[in-house]
DNA sequence: GATAAAGCTTCCCCTCATGGGAAGGTCAAG
DNA sequence: CTTGACCTTCCCATGAGGGGAAGCTTTATC
C-alpha cells in the first residue's frame, strides 16, 4: 500500500545504485519500471524485493547472468529447487577454483617475498625469480 | 647473437599473445620494438626476457600497473629490493583480502545450499534467503 | 509566487586485461 | 606465380559498474 518510490529512494533502500537499477532494466534483468507522467521511474514493494534479491545475489558473488536465471526462477511458481541448487553448486565450484588459484599465487609469492631481503641493496629474489628459465640463456 | 624473432615467434616462446605484446608496447610498459624495413616488429633476447617477466608477474596475479613498476625496478640497476618487496607485500595483502571475501561467500552459500532440498518442489531455501529482511514487509 | 537546490532523464565515455575480426601489406614454400 | 601464413593498424566487445554533461521536474526556501 505504500506509495511507490523514485529511483533514488529505491537505491537507498536496496543498496543498488540508481545507475545499476537503470542498467539492470536496460539489459532485461528487471521489468521496465512504471513511470510518472513526467517520466520518472517508480518502484513498488515487489520491485524493491527484486532489487534486494539482486543485491544479495551480488553479495554472494553471482554473475549478472546467473542472477538473471535466479530471478526468473524466483518469479516462477513452477520452478524446481533443483534448478536453483544447480546454479548455486556451479557457483560454489567457481568460487573454489578462484580460491585455489589465489592460494597458489599466495604460496608462490610468500615464498619469494621471504627470500627477498627488502633492504637498500639491488639484489632481489623476487625479481630474480621472475624470468622464466628457458629465457635465461637467450640473454642479451 | 640469435637472430631476432617476429612477434608470433616471441609470443609462442613467452606465452604472451601477440595481441598483448602490441598492447604492452602501446601503453608504454615495453619499449617500442625494433622494426624490419617493412614494419614487422622484432624481438631480441632482452625483449623476450621482459615478456617472460611480464608473463610470470601476471601468473602471480600482479596488475599491469604493478607490473609496470616491477619492470622499471628490474631494469634499474640502482633499485632497492625494499621497493620490490613493498609491491609484493601490497599484492599479498590484496590476495588475502580476495581470499577472505571468497571464503565468506563460500561459507554463506554452502549453508544455503545445504538447506535447499534440490528436488522438484518449488520451495527453495536459497531463494528464500535472498530477500533482505527489511524488504519483506514491503511485500506486494 | 519566485528562485534555488536536489533529483530525475538520456547519452556518451572511462575503467582492466583481453579477444575477435576486417582490410590490407609481406614473406616463404610449392 | 600463386597460395597461405604471417604481419600491420583499426575498431568493437566483454562485465559490472562509475563519472559526468545537458536538460527537465520536483521540492524547499524565502
Amino acid at each position: 500500500m505504500a506509495k511507490p518510490l523514485t529511483i533514488g529512494e529505491a537505491a537507498a533502500l536496496t543498496g543498488v545504485s540508481a545507475k545499476m537499477i537503470r542498467y539492470y532494466e536496460e539489459i532485461g534483468m528487471l521489468p521496465a519500471a512504471a513511470r510518472t507522467e513526467s517520466g520518472y521511474r517508480l518502484y513498488n514493494g515487489f520491485m524493491l524485493q527484486q532489487l534486494g534479491f539482486i543485491r544479495q545475489a551480488r553479495n554472494l558473488g553471482f554473475s549478472l547472468e546467473e542472477i538473471q536465471s535466479l530471478v526468473k526462477l524466483w518469479r516462477d511458481p513452477c520452478r524446481e529447487s533443483r534448478e536453483v541448487k544447480a546454479i548455486a553448486e556451479q557457483h560454489l565450484a567457481d568460487i573454489s577454483q578462484k580460491i585455489a588459484e589465489l592460494n597458489r599465487m599466495q604460496q608462490a609469492l610468500q615464498q619469494l617475498a621471504a627470500d627477498c631481503r627488502g633492504d637498500s641493496a639491488a639484489n632481489c629474489a623476487i625479481l630474480d625469480a621472475m624470468i622464466p628459465e628457458h629465457l635465461l640463456t637467450a640473454a642479451v
